[in-house]
RNA sequence: GCUCGGUUCGUAUAACGGUUAGUACCCAAGAUUCUCAAUCUUGUAAUAGGAGUUCGAUUCUCCUACCGAGUACCA
């Protein structure tokens, strides 16, 4: 029987949702497209108290910042669908919504003799719970106690309607049958089969405040809504037999949804599920977004930080799932294209930070200059830098011109994506541009020692000295400001730095534009006409350019910053280091 | 405890029952360069253990070990 494709995700607004969740999404999405289908999100919010404010949206945001976007759900362009229509015939999607529909499906169980009333409370379940504990037992709401315990089942006829009418803390409860195969079949894990016996009798529905459990909820909705393929985490899986059970009780078997259930998503070292602690100890995010709870704790998000969505969705997909040749880097239109179920893995699946982190390289690499160089300007904006616009000449184009004004802390666009096109292979992220290339923007005005590394330098006090001096006021922002070692001189040494010095002013005196090729040119056949070690020179160059003992290629450097802050640079160094 | 799932280099994974067990990330070395990065080349490293079926097992079966999930009036 052919049938349309129809998958749904249905989360449940209980805090922001993890990678885990998104990557289920994925796969529904995936899977959808791929069959021309429908992607419908469905809320399930069937627990009250466990409710979240702004989890639902966050949820809708997260999947839109991935590029999933529903056919149907509660949410559609924009707005909210809470009534059914002619697009949405099987909306509100929402569970809450959906709450008058749910109890008939209850009682049609009982009447049929699937299903019975139970009266035991909350707290005295718990209390028989903690008894049998105690004894070393398990207390189980199964076919052998069901009897013993409260219930229509347990009670007359007459008890049960009294009880019925005078409580209302009773629930409805699946009448799990004895000893019987319950035999199914799994997209991913294949065929599988379970002995009625081990299972207990769920809650399905509940009086105290008129809602369905997620079992009675999930299947009544999978099939008002007609799911055609159920595609789940793997927590679910001890849970599919009651839900084949459920389809049965219905009568609803025919068009049951086919299941596959996905493996976990594991934390990098060690043992266990991926969770949030994880993320904060190792320095990785776990949630699509930065999500901020009730208490004001921020959790970090990949797209705060800096992730590309389609580098996210990339690397998410990967985890569990293989194309079956050799190919890593899809689009999502590559990946509707090529994912399938029986390409899923069966075991849970570690997440590796690094390697998400390449991915975002190969994303970032992929990009256009002109991409990169809007994403870059507004950090560099956090630093003080201001981009001008590009000015029209006068036949209306733009002129490209590499304009840099140091004082005045303003460069011309075309300065800043020249700039990035030179670096984007060298970074991970947008954001690392600034740290590849701050000096490209600031005058550097300390200096790092030779072979010390940045990051172990920046740790070290500043030598105060630096407030002392005027130039260093360039530096508002301390924390990107290169450390200025006691011992910088170890590099900087009077013989290779009077080179350098030398060598600089040659170059300055040039005439002509300051190329990136006339000033190599121009360099190095200065320093070999000389016989001075080209190395030494070049790395005195570079700390007067750079304030650091490593970075780009001198000439690079020099062409960006123009003649007078060469210049200028070699005349502050000279004042400070001698 | 019980039930159900799972197990190939450190990680993600590939391999009709027949391969020198492949690829990517990480790591290391070399090349290159004015440094660093990038790039290129090379390298280290795996079928959890034990039986069985078979001419032949990473692949099929069973046992053990380990890992995970579930075991709520939560999803």
């Amino acid at each position: 029987m052919e049938r349309r494709t129809r998958v749904r995700f249905a989360p449940s607004p209980t805090g922001p949702l993890h990678m885990g969740g998104v990557r289920t999404a994925l796969y529904n999405y995936l899977y959808a497209k791929q069959h021309g289908g429908d992607f419908i999100i469905r809320i399930e919010d069937t627990d009250s108290h466990r409710f979240v404010p702004g989890a639902e949206e966050y949820i809708i945001e997260s999947l839109r910042w991935c590029g999933i976007i529903p056919d149907e759900g509660v949410d559609q362009d924009g707005k909210v669908v809470e009534t059914a229509s002619e697009r949405h015939p099987h909306a509100p999607y929402r569970q809450s919504q959906r709450k008058p529909i749910y109890r008939k499906y209850a009682e049609q169980l009982v009447e049929n003799g699937y299903a019975y009333y139970a009266f035991d409370t909350a707290e005295e379940l718990d209390a028989i719970r903690a008894k049998a504990e105690a004894a070393g037992e398990t207390f189980t709401y199964n076919q052998k106690s069901r009897l013993s315990l409260r219930n229509s089942l347990s009670l007359s006829a007459e008890e049960t309607a009294r009880l019925l009418e005078e409580t209302d803390t009773w629930t409805v409860r699946f009448k799990m049958p004895e000893n019987e195969i319950v035999k199914m079949d799994d997209l991913i894990r294949g065929h599988v089969e379970v002995n009625t016996d081990t299972l207990d009798d769920k809650v399905l529905w509940k009086r105290a405040d008129e809602l369905p459990t997620y079992h009675l909820a999930n299947i009544v909705d999978d099939h008002l809504m007609e799911i055609s393929e159920v595609i789940r985490g793997e927590e679910w899986l001890p849970s599919l037999p009651l839900h084949y059970m459920l389809y049965k009780a219905f009568g609803w078997t025919e068009t049951q949804p086919r299941f596959a259930h996905l493996p976990l998503l594991l934390k990098p070292v060690g043992n266990g599920k991926l969770s949030k602690r994880d993320g904060d100890k190792m320095g990785f995010p776990v949630f699509p977004l930065q999500w901020v709870n009730s208490e004001g704790e921020k959790s970090r998000g990949y797209r705060e930080d800096g992730y590309f969505p389609d580098a996210f969705v990339n690397l998410l997909t990967m985890l569990g799932w293989n194309p079956g040749t050799e190919q890593e880097i899809f689009s999502m239109e590559e990946l509707v294209n090529a994912f399938s179920l029986d390409k899923v893995g069966k075991s849970g699946a570690k997440f590796n930070p690094e390697k998400a982190k390449w991915f975002n390289k190969e994303y970032l690499r992929m990009k256009t200059d002109k991409e990169l160089t809007e994403a870059f300007i507004p950090v560099l904006a956090q630093h003080g830098i201001n981009v001008t616009p590009c000015e029209k000449g006068p036949d209306g184009a733009c002129i490209h011109e590499l304009k840099a004004d140091f004082a005045g802390k303003t460069f011309s666009k075309f300065y800043v994506k020249s700039l990035v096109s030179l670096i984007k292979e060298r970074a991970t992220f947008v954001a690392d541009f600034w740290d590849i290339a701050s000096y490209l923007f600031i005058s550097p005005a300390e200096f790092e020692a030779y072979g010390v590394k940045a990051g172990a330098a920046n740790a070290k006090p500043a030598d105060p000295r630096a407030a002392a001096d005027p130039r260093a006021k360039v530096f508002d922002d301390a924390a990107t400001a290169p450390f200025l070692a006691k011992d910088a001189d170890k590099f900087w040494k009077p013989d290779s730095s009077a080179m350098a010095i030398e060598a600089a002013a040659h170059v300055c005196a040039m005439e002509g534009d300051f190329t990136k090729e006339a000033v190599e040119t121009a360099l190095e056949e200065y320093i070999r006409g000389k016989e001075w070690p080209m190395g030494k020179v070049m790395n005195c160059l570079r700390l007067a350019l750079t304030g650091a003992s490593s970075g780009l290629g001198i000439a690079d450097i020099v062409s960006f910053i123009g003649r007078d802050e060469f210049a200028a640079r070699m005349e502050y160094i000279k004042n400070r280091l001698g």
